[in-house]
RNA sequence: GCUCUGGUGGUGUAGUCCGGCCAAUCAUAUCACCCUCUCACGGUGAUGACCAGGGUUCGAAUCCCUGCCGGAGCACCA
């Protein structure tokens, strides 16, 4: 059977055992997924999120757990979070950024399995530096940063290279012991100081750094491990199975073969994907731009509407699930790609529309006063679920429309949930008409609100505040609700006072 | 300069490994129509792509060559 292709198997067995051929096509629907198969998961899956948590996570960052979340689930594997916190200086850890990067992930919906944090693990790093030194793999390098590059870059080694095991164990537990400054010196993995790509040869494992990490418990360090290297040896220890990466690691897992090499392990599979681009913001998604425009006030914080956050987001109201949907979607392509923030918009309103309350809203509010007319109005809760009820909304004299939505002297409009009116100077007058006039006379269903009790409303967009009048009766939603407003767009309410309700926009 | 690595509609993606079933999949976007007391949701339809040029072949998105364009690394950042 094994010499049969795909099509030639499913018609012979279609011959042999029809409903075999149906349990296969519903195991193929099931087996349909947007992201790429994995190689080599038979002895199971484990991945990891390797945030460096020096400032709470852009829209681009949820990209990782989205995919590796989805991953473990379909593989039924797992992963973990491990903070790569090893730089206290250039890249100093933020903190608050390490809850608020977990607090992201469990707003996307995943559960890592286990967290770490690099920097509770130095005596782990200095462990495996000792044994990769007696291994012949490193040696402490004393070189000036630029004399050490051109001799790479010719591909000759530098002095220290042919240290003794002894002498290379002495400095390092010196640089353990803090006995050094920054800059003085490094111990460097041996790998291949002529491999025709430069940017393997011999690379730095740990270096001196002065300046405290900012955590207590690793304030005491001066010794700390390079990307490469900790990442490398935490993977292994950790159990990762695939690694998935961007492309500005690529050589990364070249590197640390090296290493794995020296200790005989098995290094796992890597994906390597390009940068993500979110249209819609006037900032990079960068976290260090981005703490330099909050910290200097441009922006009122990491979820201010304008901020494209995964914070900014979530306070908007739209749903962890929709990012990860839309994150999916992009795959894992080498490539760069451009995420279009409408594609995060479909999938949200596919997943809110139809639980969502309806209300109305008006900006910019036009009075006119009403003559006539039922006195109350009762547009339903929801126009595909009668079942919900309807909305009852007392009108007074007088009610707001939108500018756009002014009727000509003369004309006539109906007011949703209302009724029919013409207008007459600037009084609106009901005219007791059938729907019909909407159906076969194409006269405009507006929204409105009546001018009594209308709650004073500030939306916050991406675009700056908005000023609006909301219907009586949002009061009663709870800070967190979603609603839309009709013909405006879904709003999350985040603030409920007794002078007006805030809002933030979601989208149309 | 050296070394990696890419290029399918506006966007993302499938197909590329093992050439034909690809006049190229699906989603989103945009437009139109239908439904509708929302411009939401839903339905129907339309728009729109294999970077370029050569070569191999009966046949190329797929293989080969050249070119063009892009991204990344060559840090005591992650």
């Amino acid at each position: 059977m094994n010499g049969l292709d795909e099509s030639a198997k499913r018609d012979r067995l279609e011959e042999l055992d029809p409903e075999a051929v149906e349990e296969l096509d519903a195991e193929e629907e099931e087996d349909e997924h947007d992201l790429p198969d994995l190689s080599n998961t038979d002895d199971g899956v484990k991945m990891r999120a390797a945030p460096n948590p020096n400032g709470p996570w852009h829209i681009g960052h949820a990209r990782m757990p989205a995919v590796i979340g989805t991953y473990a689930e379909r593989y039924d594997g797992e992963f973990i979070v491990r903070f790569d916190d090893t730089d206290p200086e250039t890249k100093r850890p933020d903190l608050d950024a390490y809850d608020a990067i977990l607090e992201d992930i469990e707003y996307l919906g995943f559960e890592p399995s286990e967290v770490y944090r690099a920097s509770d693990r130095l005596d782990i790093y200095y462990e495996h530096a000792r044994e990769l030194i007696d291994a012949g793999g490193a040696y402490t390098c004393t070189c000036p940063q630029g004399d050490f590059s051109e001799l790479k870059n010719s591909g000759e080694a530098c002095p220290h290279r042919e240290k003794d095991a002894e002498t290379v164990h002495e400095e390092f537990d010196a640089m353990v012991d803090g006995e050094y400054d920054s800059g003085d010196v490094v111990l460097r993995v041996r790998t291949d100081i002529d491999h025709k790509n430069p940017a393997l040869r011999d690379f730095v494992a740990f270096r001196m750094i002065d300046t405290p990490h900012p955590r207590e418990e690793a304030a005491d360090y001066r010794c700390w491990p390079m990307l490469d290297f900790q990442s490398g040896i935490d993977d292994h220890l950790t159990g990762v199975t695939h690694i998935i990466r961007g492309i500005d690691l690529q050589d990364s897992a070249k590197k640390q073969r090296f290493v794995y090499d020296y200790f005989g392990w098995e290094y796992p599979e890597v994906v390597h994907w390009g940068h993500v681009q979110v249209d819609a913001y006037d900032v990079k998604l960068s976290t260090s731009t981005l703490k330099e425009k909050i910290g200097a006030g441009e922006y009122d914080g990491w979820d201010d509407p304008r901020v494209p956050t995964i914070k900014s987001l979530r306070r908007r109201g739209i749903r962890g699930q929709a990012i990860v949907d839309a994150m999916v979607e992009l795959g894992t392509s080498t490539s760069d790609v451009d995420l279009p923030i409408s594609n995060i918009y479909a999938h949200n309103r596919e997943l809110v529309d139809d639980e969502t309350d309806r209300a109305f809203a008006v900006r910019e509010g036009v009075r006119f006063e009403v003559a006539g007319g039922p006195g109350s109005a009762h547009p339903p809760v929801h126009p595909d679920h009668e079942d919900r009820g309807e909305r009852d909304i007392p009108v007074g004299d007088s009610v707001m429309l939108e500018p756009d939505d002014v009727p000509e002297v003369g004309e006539r409009v109906w007011l949703k949930g209302f009724g029919p009116f013409g207008r007459e100077g600037d009084t609106l007058v009901y005219t007791d008409e059938s729907i019909d006039i909407v159906r076969e006379k194409d006269v405009p269903v507006v929204h409105w609100v009546p001018t009594d009790g209308s709650v004073s409303v500030r939306m916050r967009t991406m675009d700056g505040d908005v000023a609006c009048f909301a219907e009586p009766g949002i009061e009663s939603y709870d800070e967190g609700d979603l609603l839309q407003f009709e013909r405006i767009g879904f709003v999350r309410i985040d603030e409920q006072t007794d002078r007006e309700t805030v809002v933030y926009f979601t989208h149309e």
